[in-house]
RNA sequence: GCUCCCGUAGCCCAACCGGCAGAGGCACGGCACUCAAAAUGCCGCAAGUCAGGGUUCGAAUCCCUGCGGGAGCACCA
C-alpha cells in the first residue's frame, strides 16, 4: 500500500477485512442468522416470521478434511448463502446450516500414523473448517450445526437403524411395515412362513424357536448376508457397490476390489427399486442425475423362465430374461460360477462324446493345473472352473475383454418350448447378483451368447429374422419371428405377450421385472464410525439392543489399524474394535436375566451419517426424537412453484454430481422408509437439485506425468512453463489437492477481501458451469465494489455522500430495471447476470451523477446497497449502516420495481428490410400493428433502403421489430 | 460401442418463447494524476456465433450431418 496519498476510507483490502471482522462479529453477537422453529426449543422469535412462507435451503454434507478449503469448495456455498440471504430478504423464514460429515477413512489413517485419536484430528479439522466458513460470511444458523460424530448425533443413527432393522417391506402394501405386524400375521395363521428351504410355506405353529427368528429375520429390511462382497485390501474394508468402480476400483484411492464371500450386513434397498425409480419423475431434479439413478437401479421388463433338468424334472433352473420371444432359439444354459445348483449339477462322469473344450482343455493356458484335453470328470471341471472365478477380480476381468470362457457341467436342462436337451455350462460371463444368476443362451440374438455358441460348438438358431442385407452375428433388432412355432409371424413386442402368455398358462414361467441394483451392503471395517446396536447371543443369532441401551459409544482402542488376515489370494478383513475385548463382549439383561453376548464388531458406512443429517438441523438438540414431529412438517412440507405439494421437503438441495448414485440413493432410501414408518411426512427429501460446476485451474506435469505444485511453476504459454528449473506441461483440471493446483480462500481475502471473492465467484458464470479458476479478472469485480463505495461513501471523510432529493427520471428508471432483472436473476440463481446488472447500474450512477462531483441519490444509494446485500453482504451491512440504519439489512425488505418504471412511453424498434436491420423508428409504447407500419412508412431510410421494391409482407413484432419483406 | 450435455470477441461470459449478436468483467490501447511507477479515474477497442446443409419473413437459439470438448453407462441376460 503507498500509504500517504491513498484516501483513508478508500475501499482496499485492509479496509474490507477490518469491515469484514467487524460485521462477522457483529452478526455472531447478534445471532442475526437463528431461525426461530415454529415450536420446542428453537421457537424464540417465532412470532416475527409466523406469517412466512418456509424456506429450506442446503448444502451438501462437506467432510472436514485436514486440508481445508480450497476457492472451489465455497462455490455452492456461496450460492446457497446468496440465494438464502436474498430470499429471506423477499420475505421467507429460511433454514441454512451447515454441519460435518466426519466419520471416514482419512482421520482414521491419519490416526494410525499418529497414533493420535481420530476424535482429536476431526475436532480440529472440524474447527478450522468453521472459521473458513464463517470468514466467508456464510450466514448459517450455527444453533444447528451437528457433526455424525457427534454421540448425540449418531445415538439416533444408531436408531434409524433399528428402526429399519425392526421393518419389513410388505410386497402387497408396497411400503415399510414394523416387523411386529409380520409376526402378528405369522401367529394369527394370516400369513404362512416362507423361507428358503421351505418356499411353499409353512404354518408358525410348527416352526421351533429357531426357525421363527430365521423366518422373521429373511424378512426384515436389515439382514445378515453371506454372499460374495466386495472386498478391497487397499482400504482394509468391504465395500458397496455404489463404492466401486466400472473398472473393479475402489472409488476412494483407486485399489484393486476382490469377491469374497463374507457375512456381512445388508439393507434391503432392492426392495425399494420400483419406488426410487418411479419417484424420480416426481422431484424437480437434473436430468442428468435423474437419467444416472434410473440407469443404476437398471428396471429390466423380461420373463422368468423354468426349465427342468433332463435328469431330474423336479428340479428346476430358473433363469430371467428380457426376451421371452426369443425361447425356441435357446440352444444351451449358462450358470454362474457361485450358482447353488451347480454341485448338484456336476455329474460323475462325463458322457461320450463330450468335446475337450467343453472339459476345460481350451483353459490350460489361463488355469493351473488343467490337464491336457480337459478335466476327467464335470465334478474337477466345475471345482477347478470355480475355483478360478473366484480368485478372479473385476479388473482381471475386463482386462481380458470378452474371450468367454467355460465348463459344462455334465448336466441337460429341457426347453420348455422345444422339449429339446440344453446342455448346462458354467461360465463367469454370467454373473450371480443379477436376475437368476441363470441365463438361456439364445446365440441368434445375442451378441454375447454367439461367442460363446462360437467357442465351443453350440448350435445357433435365428427366431428374429434379420433384413436381408443382414451381415452381422447376433440380431437383436426387430422382425418377424422365425423357428418358433406359435410364434412365427408375429413382431418381437407381439411375440414377448404371447410367450409370456404361454408361460403362464403352462406354468413354465411368468412375466416379471428384474433390478439391477443390489442391497447395500452396509458394513465397514473400522474404528471409526458408528458402532452397529446389535449384540450376538452364545447361539451366534443376532440381538438387536432395545432403544434404552442406545447410544452405543465406540471403545478407546490403542491401534486403529486395520487388520488382514491371511495372503493376498485368500485374505478377509478383521475389524479393530475386536481389539477392545472389554467393550466386545458384553453382560445385558435383555428382559430374560443377565447373559453374556458378544458385540457387532463392523461399523456403519459413512453415508449412513449423511443419509439423515437434514432432518436433524430442524431440530439439532432433541433428546427424545430425531426431530420432533411439528417441526418436521413445518419445514419439510412444501409446494411445488405452480402451488401443488411438494414430494420433498428440502426445497433447494445444492452440491456435486458425485454424489449421484451414492449419497443421493442412500438417502431416499431411508427417507422412505422413514416415511413409510411414520417419522417424516414426505415421501421424498430434496424437491429441488442443483449440481454446482467445478471450478477448474491449471494444473502441471513434469515429464514423468506426476503433478507439481501450481502455484511454484511459472512461465507462460508461449515461452513454456518451467517448474525448479524443469520443464512442466500445462493441463486445466478439476482444482484439488491430487492436482496440486489448488488456491486458499485466505489468500484471496487477504489481497482483495471476502466480499470480492465472494462476488468473484458468483460473477465468473452460471452456478451450474465448470470454470478456470482465473486470478488475473478478480480486480475486475474488486473495482466495482471499489467504484461502488467510492459513490455512496466519501473516500477521504467515510462520510455517506447522497442527497435526499429525487433521482433523475433515467437514474430512477434504470434502478427499477435493475431491481427487476436482479429479482428475477436471483429467484432462478443467475448471480453472473445479477452482478452484471448492478455493475451496470453502478456505471450509470458514475456516468450520470458522481462522475461530475454530485451527491448520489439516495433512493439509488439505498436500492444498490440492498441488492448487493445478498452477494457481499459485509459491505452492504457498512453502507447501510454509514446511510444512517441503526440495524442490520439482513432482515430488511429487498427493494421492490414499481411497474410503471419498467415501461418507456416511447420505444425504438428496429426495422428490417428483408431481413437486415436498415432503420430505426420511435413509437409509443402502446401503438398498435396499424400505427407503428405507418411510422415505419413515412420514415425517409425504410424508403430508401426499399427503393421502390414491392412489399410482400410486414411483420410487426410487438415492442421487438418490424421487418418488411420484399 | 451406446446415451446425454456443450462449442459466441485474445480470455471468462450475456442475449428469457426464434426477433437489432453484447449486459458485465479481464486483457489490450489512449488520456488524466505522478519526477516515475503502481493504484485510481475517464475514453476507446474487438467477434458475427465450430463447419456445412435445412425449416422460417427472420436462426446463436429449432432439425440433420460432420468436427472439437466434457460427462455417464458398458458381459445386467
Amino acid at each position: 500500500m503507498a500509504a500517504e496519498d491513498t484516501p483513508a476510507f478508500r475501499y482496499g483490502a485492509v479496509l474490507a477485512n477490518e469491515i469484514e471482522s467487524r460485521w462477522q462479529d457483529r452478526w455472531a453477537a447478534d445471532g442475526t442468522y437463528h431461525t426461530p422453529n415454529p415450536s420446542g426449543d428453537l421457537a424464540e422469535g417465532f412470532e416475527r416470521v409466523a406469517g412466512r412462507p418456509k424456506l429450506y435451503v442446503l448444502d451438501m454434507f462437506p467432510y472436514p478434511s485436514g486440508v481445508g478449503l480450497h476457492v472451489g469448495h465455497p462455490l455452492g456455498y456461496i450460492g446457497t448463502d446468496v440465494y438464502a440471504r436474498f430470499k429471506r430478504m423477499t420475505g421467507f423464514n429460511v433454514l441454512h446450516a451447515m454441519g460435518y460429515d466426519a466419520f471416514g477413512l482419512p482421520a482414521e489413517q491419519y490416526a494410525v500414523q499418529t497414533g493420535q485419536h481420530p476424535r482429536v484430528t476431526t475436532e480440529a479439522n472440524i474447527a478450522n473448517m468453521r472459521r473458513q466458513f464463517r470468514a466467508l460470511g456464510l450466514g448459517h444458523d450455527d444453533r444447528r450445526s451437528v457433526a455424525t460424530t457427534d454421540v448425540g448425533y449418531y445415538r439416533w443413527t444408531q436408531w434409524i437403524f433399528l428402526q429399519i432393522y425392526h421393518s419389513w417391506f410388505d410386497p402387497q402394501a408396497h411400503r415399510a411395515r414394523p416387523v411386529s405386524e409380520l409376526v402378528a400375521e405369522l401367529e394369527s395363521g394370516a400369513r404362512l412362513a416362507v423361507d428358503v428351504e421351505h418356499p411353499e410355506g409353512r404354518p408358525w405353529s410348527e416352526l421351533s424357536d429357531d426357525e421363527r427368528h430365521r423366518v422373521v429375520d429373511a424378512h426384515r429390511l436389515v439382514y445378515l448376508d453371506a454372499a460374495p462382497v466386495n472386498w478391497c485390501p487397499g482400504l482394509g474394508t468391504v465395500l458397496a457397490n455404489e463404492e466401486v468402480t466400472a473398472d473393479g476400483r475402489s472409488e476412494r484411492g483407486n485399489f484393486p476390489v476382490y469377491k469374497r464371500p463374507l457375512k456381512q450386513w445388508k439393507m434391503r434397498i432392492t426392495a425399494y427399486a420400483e419406488r426410487l425409480l418411479d419417484d424420480l419423475d416426481l422431484i424437480d431434479w437434473p436430468d442428468r442425475i435423474r437419467s444416472m439413478q434410473r440407469n443404476w437401479i437398471g428396471r429390466s421388463e423380461g420373463a422368468r423362465i423354468d426349465f427342468p433338468l433332463a435328469s431330474d424334472a423336479e428340479t428346476v433352473i430358473s433363469v430371467f430374461t428380457t426376451r421371452p420371444d426369443t425361447l425356441f432359439g435357446a440352444t444351451y444354459m449358462v450358470l454362474a460360477p457361485e450358482h447353488p445348483l451347480v454341485p448338484r449339477l456336476a455329474s460323475g462322469s462325463w458322457d461320450e462324446p463330450t468335446p475337450a473344450s467343453w472339459r476345460g482343455a481350451g483353459l490350460a493356458g489361463v488355469i493351473d493345473g488343467v490337464p491336457a484335453g480337459g478335466w476327467a470328470t464335470p465334478r474337477e471341471a466345475v471345482e477347478g472352473y470355480r475355483r478360478y472365478a473366484s480368485t478372479r477380480s473385476d479388473v482381471d476381468r475386463q482386462a481380458e475383454s470378452r474371450v468367454k470362457t467355460g465348463v459344462f457341467t455334465g448336466s441337460f436342462a429341457v426347453n420348455p418350448a422345444t422339449g429339446g436337451q440344453l446342455p448346462v455350462f458354467i461360465a463367469d460371463y454370467v454373473l450371480m447378483g443379477y436376475g437368476t444368476g441363470a441365463i438361456m443362451a439364445v446365440p441368434g440374438q445375442d451378441q454375447r451368447d454367439w461367442d460363446f455358441a462360437e467357442a465351443f460348438d453350440l448350435p445357433i438358431v435365428r427366431t428374429v429374422a434379420p433384413p436381408d442385407d443382414w451381415t452381422g452375428q447376433a440380431y437383436v433388432g426387430e422382425g418377424p419371428a422365425i423357428n418358433s412355432g406359435f410364434l412365427d409371424g408375429l413382431e418381437v413386442h407381439e411375440a414377448k405377450r404371447t410367450m409370456v402368455a404361454w408361460l403362464e398358462a403352462q406354468g413354465h414361467g411368468e412375466g416379471t421385472v428384474t433390478y439391477r441394483l443390489r442391497d447395500w451392503l452396509f458394513s465397514r471395517q473400522r474404528y471409526w464410525g458408528e458402532p452397529f446396536p446389535i449384540v450376538y447371543d452364545d447361539s451366534a443369532q443376532p440381538v438387536a439392543l432395545p432403544e434404552s441401551m442406545l447410544p452405543v459409544e465406540l471403545p478407546e482402542i490403542d491401534d486403529y489399524t486395520p487388520t488382514v488376515v491371511g495372503d493376498d489370494d485368500d485374505s478377509v478383513p478383521e475389524p479393530p474394535l475386536g481389539r477392545a475385548k472389554e467393550w466386545a463382549e458384553v453382560t445385558l439383561d435383555l428382559d430374560d436375566g443377565p447373559k453374556t453376548y458378544r458385540r457387532e464388531l463392523n461399523t456403519m458406512p459413512q453415508w449412513a451419517g449423511s443419509c439423515w443429517y437434514y432432518l436433524r438441523y430442524l431440530d439439532p438438540d432433541n433428546d427424545t426424537a430425531l426431530v420432533d414431529p411439528d417441526v418436521e412438517r413445518y419445514w419439510m412440507q412444501g409446494s411445488k412453484p405452480d402451488g401443488r405439494p411438494a414430494f420433498g421437503g428440502v426445497d433447494l438441495y445444492v452440491g456435486g454430481v458425485e454424489h449421484a448414485v451414492l449419497h443421493l440413493l442412500y438417502a431416499r432410501f431411508w427417507h422412505k422408509v422413514l416415511f413409510d414408518l411414520g417419522h417424516v411426512s414426505t415421501p421424498e427429501p430434496f424437491e429441488r437439485l442443483f449440481n454446482q460446476g467445478y471450478i477448474l485451474a491449471d494444473a502441471f506435469l513434469d515429464e514423468r506425468g506426476f503433478h507439481v505444485e501450481a502455484s511454484e511453476v511459472t512461465g507462460d504459454p508461449e515461452a513454456g512453463f518451467t517448474f525448479r528449473g524443469r520443464p512442466v506441461r500445462r493441463e486445466l483440471g478439476k482444482m484439488g489437492k491430487s492436482l496440486k493446483n489448488a488456491v486458499s480462500p485466505e489468500a484471496i481475502q487477504a489481497e482483495y477481501g471476502t466480499d470480492t471473492l465472494r462476488l468473484y465467484e458468483m460473477a465468473m458464470g452460471p452456478l451450474d458451469a465448470d470454470r478456470p479458476w482465473n486470478a488475473r479478472d478478480i480486480i475486475g469485480v474488486h473495482r466495482f465494489l471499489q467504484r461502488l463505495w467510492r459513490n455512496v461513501v466519501d473516500e477521504e471523510t467515510g462520510a455517506a455522500r447522497v442527497v435526499d432529493a429525487p433521482a433523475g427520471s433515467g437514474l430512477r428508471r434504470a434502478l427499477h430495471r435493475t431491481i427487476d432483472g436482479v429479482r428475477s436473476d436471483m429467484e432462478g440463481l443467475r448471480f453472473n447476470t445479477a452482478v452484471a446488472k448492478l455493475t451496470e447500474l453502478n456505471n450509470t450512477l458514475t456516468r450520470e451523477v458522481t462522475a461530475s462531483g454530485a451527491a448520489t441519490p439516495r433512493e439509488v444509494a439505498e436500492g444498490l446497497v440492498l441488492m448487493l446485500a445478498p452477494l457481499a453482504p459485509h459491505v452492504a451491512e457498512e453502507l447501510w449502516a454509514r446511510l444512517g440504519h441503526g440495524s442490520s439489512l439482513v432482515w430488511t425488505p429487498f427493494p421492490e420495481a414499481h411497474p410503471a418504471l419498467l415501461v418507456d412511453e416511447e420505444i425504438e424498434l428496429p426495422v428490417q428490410v428483408a431481413g437486415k436491420v436498415r432503420a430505426h423508428v420511435r413509437v409509443p409504447a402502446d401503438a398498435d400493428e396499424a400505427a407503428v407500419e405507418a411510422v415505419v412508412m413515412a420514415d425517409d431510410r425504410v424508403q430508401a433502403a426499399l427503393a421502390g421494391r414491392e412489399i410482400r409482407r410486414v411483420v410487426v413484432v410487438p415492442s421487438r421489430l418490424v421487418n418488411l419483406v420484399v
